[in-house]
DNA sequence: CTTGAACCTATAGTAACTATAGGTTCTATA
DNA sequence: TATAGAACCTATAGTTACTATAGGTTCAAG
């Protein structure tokens, strides 16, 4: 019995992703350039759905393409060990908790503004928010 | 007594800004065509300085280029007042809360697999990690 | 007056796709 | 079997918010 074949739509559908999104990580080589009908139509199988929801989820966690190279790298070189995959998702975790942190100052300092404007009805001239904005270095770094 | 007149490049200096982004600016119309010197050297004052504070503060704050526009326009044009610019910070408040949500969600999912991945001194087709990147929905939604 | 830093314009590159145009193939139905 | 139209093909341009480059001009200090 042969694996079961898929087309580039089916695909898609399978991985949630884009046709067109398929076709440009075949150009940057992320993904094989698959086996074709006689007319030119891509055809793929299990092992193709299996690496695009790879990347497909590693570029959920944040994972940029050149990081998800190299995590193919492991997976499709012999002789690697899983501590290398760790480092990779460490590192990816402290990336994350940076943004984190970042976007949990850029909140405070939104609210802060918010509560400031309580009423909402001066003129913009008059309004916190917009002073702050000119004035106030509104994101801090602690 | 005159204002103070500054270079492109002191501008840059005053704001944290490169140059070329300020070029940028004026060419997508955020920043006005200053007046130039003989030579064509652009020639700002202290109002360029206090609107180009503006429009990095607010990109600081994650709004978009889009939003700063309407931003400014509250402030360029007569009769509008602070409510309008309150709810867009609310609304861009309410963005940046829902970031926070989904890095939060991804750290998570990232812990999750780096604690299950307790050696790292497995052949990589034996990683958790990769295995989890393989086979589950790794970033959930609740 | 000369030198070199700073400026000028225009264009291309970045990341990670998405959209469009214009044409071909596949497949379901009459 | 003929055919309509959905799905596919390639190539190119557009998106966001800049950044970088090339090739030339102006400014300011010595």
């Amino acid at each position: 019995m042969n694996y079961e074949k898929y087309s580039i739509g089916q695909l898609a559908k399978k991985t949630a992703c884009k046709v067109e999104t398929v076709h440009y990580y075949e150009k940057i080589g992320l993904m094989p350039e698959p086996p074709r009908t006689e007319g030119g139509h891509r055809v793929y199988a299990l092992p193709h759905v299996k690496r695009l929801n790879f990347i497909r989820r590693s570029r959920a966690l944040g994972f940029r393409i050149e990081q998800i190279k190299e995590l193919l790298k492991f997976i499709d070189e012999p002789n690697h060990y899983c501590g290398e995959v760790k480092a990779m998702a460490m590192q990816q975790a402290s990336v994350v908790q940076e943004k984190i942190a970042d976007l949990q100052r850029l909140q405070s300092a939104l609210n802060e503004m918010i509560i400031q404007c309580s009423t909402g009805n001066k003129p913009v001239d008059d309004c916190p928010i917009v002073d702050a904005l000119y004035t106030e270095n509104v994101v801090g770094q602690g």
